[in-house]
DNA sequence: AGTCTCCGTGTGATTTTATAACATTTCACG
DNA sequence: CGTGAAATGTTATAAAATCACACGGAGACT
């Protein structure tokens, strides 16, 4: 029950603001992280496996806690510093992405290759939509070339209101 | 986090990457703010002056606890509520933003027209500048649009190394 | 083989950030 | 004045993140 904090376990809409093979995605995303573990010299871990394993088939973002309590039922250990530290990892390696806004964290979606993440997030039923920016090529780039601040990482986090709570809203 | 740091009143390199009249842009703000308080029939009390004033003063981002000893200081209750409640009321109100990735609070620098802002943060020396930014113009938007995700606001933050420290680096 | 070291993990305790809940005061407005 | 909504003060607690230290396994090196 710990894993039932909010809304929609895993077999609802999940998200995406659309569907698509779940299960695919999931393996396909494991492979990907074990490949790149194994030709960056990383070690992928039975506690980074489950971790991003999570993220993955709940498709949506999970506080570092709740996180906690699903390791804790798979047998890991329980305390804070396992799952931060699992998240650190993968985060730092691009397989996973901290939602700022929101404290919690999602599955990369597309870590195969090198990019600026940006997320919609609902802030009627918290689904979170990784797409990709620019930042650095508009306003902010130029802000940043103008000063010499060297960016380094850019964090893009869109709150709005996403298709299907647009739709229940209007309705 | 954003604590253990020395008064700073108005002479060291407080932040801006560039020096600025710190005097006149504290009173310049606070009077924006009172006039634009007093003109949508928000109240400007104390407390909310107080904390603005300190953003000010500081010129930085700081975390509410911080803030918070500083109320102490002078006088107003000492509890987190009071902080994160006058912040609260800024933020609602433009005149202050948070820094999501620092889980800290500035003074907005430009309170007299509606704005998206944007940020660069120091990894460094956690200077945070504040600038402009068109998310929705962008890759972003083209995404929102083509979802039919509506965005209401965006949290664009850039962290980086801000020029003073770029020198020092490679000093 | 041994053993050394690094890195990851497990655990308890603590710090930092943020909110809930409720009593009291203030203030605009009738 | 009264009255109700908004603001404040205070106690308590929740949520998020880190510190500090012990243990153990995998690889490097004789």
């Amino acid at each position: 029950m710990t894993s039932s904090s909010k809304k929609n376990g895993s077999g609802d809409h999940p998200l995406g603001f659309a569907h698509h093979d779940h299960d695919t995605c999931v393996s396909d995303a494991i492979a990907v992280a074990e490949e790149r573990c194994a030709s960056q010299g990383l070690r992928f871990t039975p506690v980074r496996r489950k971790v991003l394993e999570i993220l993955l088939q709940e498709h949506r973002a999970l506080g570092a806690y709740t996180i906690l309590d699903l390791l804790r039922e798979g047998g890991f250990g329980s305390q804070p510093p396992v799952a931060y530290r699992a998240l650190d990892f993968l985060v730092a390696n691009g397989l996973a992405h901290k939602i700022e806004r929101m404290n919690a964290f999602v599955a990369c979606v597309h870590p195969s290759h090198a990019h600026t993440p940006a997320f919609m997030i609902c802030r009627l039923c918290d689904a979170v939509v990784e797409t990709q920016s620019s930042p650095a090529r508009g306003a902010l780039g130029d802000a940043a070339r103008a000063t010499g601040f060297r960016i380094e990482r850019t964090v893009v986090e869109a709150e709005g209101v996403c298709p299907s709570c647009v739709d229940k809203a209007d309705a």
